[in-house]
DNA sequence: AAAAAAC
């Protein structure tokens, strides 16, 4: 591991003309700059949905101190040139009103009893909720313009004490929608004179990475700039010192993994009776099979009886919804865009590989051809993360690195720390980066081995095309992946994404295989060897089918494409 | 449907 961290470190420097498209596109911002500025914000004009202009200007303002600063100009452009009323934006706009609007809309819908009225910019809700002035600061600070449509409806209902289910796209501000007002909401540190705080620890925001819970605690931190808040990073080390009770009574949040949480919760070090507000961020992820024992575990301990409780994510497929529902009281719904799809500014396309052994060389084409650093690959395991990482150094490819979480976690802050001072153009990883990381200008994602749930698919490729930017999604298919491909390939479509034909031809897996247990004899199913030496047609419908039981090795894999005929029909 | 991630 280490060999090949050396070996990513030399190669070629940098090469700032690889940047030079995006350095000119900043930099030629037109006549209409119109910084943004307060005077913006008090026209009170603004549309009750949140166009992507205005949620751009929030969200890659906040860019201006990490770099590049006119993007918020230049995207304001695009956006305006932008008349493309493709099917993506109309997707978008379907609640919308008459009037044919040039710039692709959020859909917003809020449901629940008495909703809060939405607030349109940050002195609005600064002015309706007496929100402290070092928060505003900050925020101005950080360049948070405008609020984001999820912000701007999710803030106030946070700030009214409300439970909150929040679906918002991949890079639209999640976080700050929930920081925000916990932060606003506890007032002051407790360790001040604050006498309604009570003792020990007031919020929790738990997230399923030690990656995105570092990355929550940074934004934290930037928020209480100029206020002495306790906010830990939860870890061993910062577990241990909870553990003696003069320092737990000061802390106001902990933002932590799960796993991490409930060892303390067990070892008797850390009691959360005192929690007033819980937030489960990436909530579908923290609601699966493997987080919510521990989930569970973490809201019995919450006993205090005002405690309000929210979740966050990009998606929410049913199931979890109806947990997360039921954990919540009186909740407010709150969905931005389409549930489960991706934003439109993400072009994303499938791309046929036969088999695993051509994934390699179709990625080496790929890297020997001119392209847009940063890149983020996702692969199925850790395993084959660090060896693809490997084979691309070893084919010289520059700064490649790797990040999974079998790795020591200096391992994995070294690569995160990379990533973020822009010397990684190659990132391989696992599902581990899918969700919540937002690394400035991850120009591409490649899903190298087939994500396995749309879920995951939204996630993995929202790491692109965060925060008005765009972005680009390639993701490899095998015959193996045809199972699947359906699923993913209506994702692309739904979010305004072309897709061969054919694809869109192929029937549902499960449609399939039913018809297919009509015609094929129950034996022969269960019997794969019995399969072997079948017409192709066979072949081909179990290969479409996904069987888990899979013709045998030396039966050659039949590209796909060859085969829609048939299974379309 | 299944691996990864959480300590």
């Amino acid at each position: 591991m280490e060999a090949f961290q050396l070996l990513s470190r030399g190669g070629a420097k940098f090469d700032k003309r690889r940047f030079q498209k995006d350095v000119q596109l900043f930099s030629k911002a037109p006549g209409k700059t119109q910084t943004p500025s307060k005077a913006n914000l008090a026209d009170g004009e603004l549309p009750k949905e949140l166009d992507y202009f205005k949620y751009a200007a929030g969200g890659s303002g906040k860019r201006k101190t990490e770099g590049g600063g006119p993007d918020v100009v230049k995207k304001r452009k695009v956006s305006e040139e932008e008349d493309e009323p493709d099917s993506a934006s109309e997707d978008l706009e379907e609640n919308e009103a008459e009037d044919a609007p040039q710039r692709p809309r959020q859909r917003i819908v809020a449901k629940g009893s008495n909703v809060p009225a939405h607030a349109d910019s940050f002195t609005e809700l600064a002015e309706r909720y007496q929100m402290s002035s070092l928060l505003l600061s900050n925020l101005d600070r950080y360049g948070y313009i405008y609020p984001t449509g999820i912000q701007s409806y999710g803030i106030p209902i946070l700030l009214e004490s409300r439970d909150l289910a929040a679906i918002s796209p991949t890079g639209t501000g999640k976080t700050l929608s929930y920081l925000l007002p916990v932060m606003a909401s506890l007032g002051a540190p407790s360790s001040s004179s604050n006498s309604d705080a009570g003792a020990g620890v007031r919020a929790i925001v738990v997230a399923p990475t030690r990656e995105l819970a570092h990355q929550i605690h940074n934004e934290c931190l930037k928020l209480a700039e100029g206020r002495k808040w306790r906010i830990v990073l939860f870890s061993k080390a910062s577990a241990a010192t909870l553990a003696e009770k003069a320092t737990r009574d000061k802390v106001d949040i902990i933002i932590t993994t799960p796993l991490r949480l409930v060892a303390s919760l067990r070892s008797g070090s850390l009691e959360l009776d005192n929690v007033r507000h819980l937030i489960l961020d990436e909530a579908d992820r923290m609601l699966d099979s493997e987080f919510f024992p521990q989930v569970e575990e973490i809201l019995a301990a919450c006993t205090h009886p005002s405690i309000q409780k929210a979740v966050f994510s990009a998606t929410l497929p049913a199931g979890a919804e109806k947990m997360a529902m039921q954990m919540l009281q009186d909740p407010i719904r709150v969905v931005v865009g389409l549930k489960d799809t991706p934003l439109p500014l993400i072009s994303q396309s499938l791309t046929y590989v036969a088999d695993d052994p051509s994934k390699l060389p179709s990625l080496l084409t790929y890297f020997a051809q001119p392209y847009n650093p940063p890149v983020l690959i996702f692969t199925s395991s850790q395993p084959r993360a660090t060896s693809l990482a490997q084979e691309l150094i070893l084919n010289g490819v520059s700064n490649v690195d790797c990040l999974h979480a079998g790795m020591t976690k200096k391992e994995r802050e070294d690569a995160v720390s990379r990533m973020r001072r822009g010397e990684s153009w190659v990132m391989v990883s696992t599902e581990v980066m899918a969700r919540g990381m937002d690394f400035k200008g991850i120009r591409e994602v490649i899903n190298y081995d087939f994500p396995t749930s749309v879920q995951s698919y939204v996630h993995r490729i929202g790491r692109t095309g965060r925060a008005g930017r765009e972005g680009k999604a390639v993701t490899y298919f095998t015959d193996d992946d045809a199972p699947f491909l359906k699923a993913i390939a209506n994702v692309l479509l739904q979010s305004g994404s072309t897709v061969p034909e054919w694809i869109l031809k192929l029937p549902k897996p499960s449609k399939l295989k039913r018809k297919q247990m009509g015609k094929v004899k129950r034996a022969e199913t269960v019997n794969p060897a019995r399969r072997i030496g079948r017409n192709d047609a066979i072949k081909k419908r179990d290969m479409i089918a996904g069987s888990k039981r899979r013709i045998a090795r030396e039966t050659r894999p039949i590209p796909l494409s060859e085969t829609t005929g048939e299974v379309s029909s």
